[in-house]
DNA sequence: ACAAGACTACCAAGTAGTAGGTAGTTTTTA
DNA sequence: TAAAAACTACCTACTACTTGGTAGTCTTGT
């Protein structure tokens, strides 16, 4: 594999179970084998290297809910999915949402990640909403009120349901999390 | 004010808005005014200090719930008075619930700390289910399901909603979250 | 007089980042 | 077509600074 793809990997993995200010370069040449100073050639700082790993989770994620939307085609099956996308990123209960993790760390962070991480946020709220006013319309998510406070009631439900599967160290904790939104399907 | 608790609030504060490991004590001790070293005289390691900030924490919510059964006598006074306490918690969307920034460092932290989070997390769980169970019978809270269901998705949603005030910088996102939660009282 | 609480002055280990160099590949130019 | 120049990807060896923590001393209130 390319070294940049191993580093952003391994450097998406340390941040979404330990945090931002929870790794280091000395982890990620650890955990890819190339020498620390190397790391540097392909991410000059480590601002670079967060703007490249939010870039990659935020367009990974754009994919994710384009799918949903080519192969799930009631607003019930969207929501259903898309649960089902940050419960499968919970890995066990150890990892987070990128945007979260980085979220608590705000002050380590480069001005314009704040930025990508803000845009990433309304252009979910944007999404969500979209597939609870699709599920007002063709009747398969009940009792939907405003489609764009369902949509951040949803993003904060699922966020804060990873949060305490990890907390938890278990993630089971997300499914009882989701129950109730679920029943309305 | 005494010098232990100036320590713990400028503790609780960085960690509320900077993560575990986004202070160290050389910030302590810029903050409070003593010097670095002097800081092990009150908290001899790092691991003391965030068991003893989770422990006054804990203690702290705790009374507030305590307090919130003295003065309102119906499940939906008592959901809406939590409610509340969240969110004044938010200090304009720059603050979270310190078991929320304490879980996201989960590797840093001390075995006994990580299981006062967890039951921390378990007593408030079973606070609000308890809150919706009264709010069940009394008919303060519409259509209330399985408490303990209920009580999970609640606290996930409003630890969820204050991430989201925070990585939006904006402590109305918080309101808007929790819109139709309280809608149902 | 004595203990609590502060101090100065350290330490080893870790932090991101830099300087300068090497080996191999690719691109340009004569 | 072959030498020259540039580029990629890595290296060792460093810098300047921060980290939590330690040892020993001084100061102050009771």
């Amino acid at each position: 594999m390319d070294t940049k793809t191993a580093l952003l990997n391994s450097a998406e993995r340390a941040a979404r179970t330990r945090g931002f200010d929870g790794f280091s370069y000395a982890d990620l040449s650890h955990d890819v084998g190339i020498r620390k100073a190397s790391i540097h050639h392909h991410f000059a700082t480590k601002a670079v290297l967060s703007a490249a790993l939010m870039k990659r989770y935020s367009d990974d994620v754009k994919d994710a809910c384009a799918d949903i939307e080519a192969t799930h085609n009631t607003g019930g099956a969207r929501l259903d999915a898309l649960v089902q996308f940050y419960r499968d990123a919970l890995d066990d209960g150890h990892s987070l949402c990128l945007c979260v993790s980085l979220s608590i760390s705000r002050d380590s962070l480069a001005k314009d990640v704040l930025s990508q991480i803000g845009r990433f946020r309304t252009s979910m709220m944007e999404w969500i909403a979209s597939v609870y006013a699709l599920g007002k319309t063709d009747g398969t998510i009940k009792d939907v009120q405003d489609p764009s406070r369902e949509a951040a009631a949803t993003l904060a439900l699922l966020e804060g349901a990873q949060l305490a599967a990890r907390a938890a160290e278990d993630a089971d904790m997300f499914d009882v999390a989701l129950a109730l939104l679920l029943r309305r399907l």
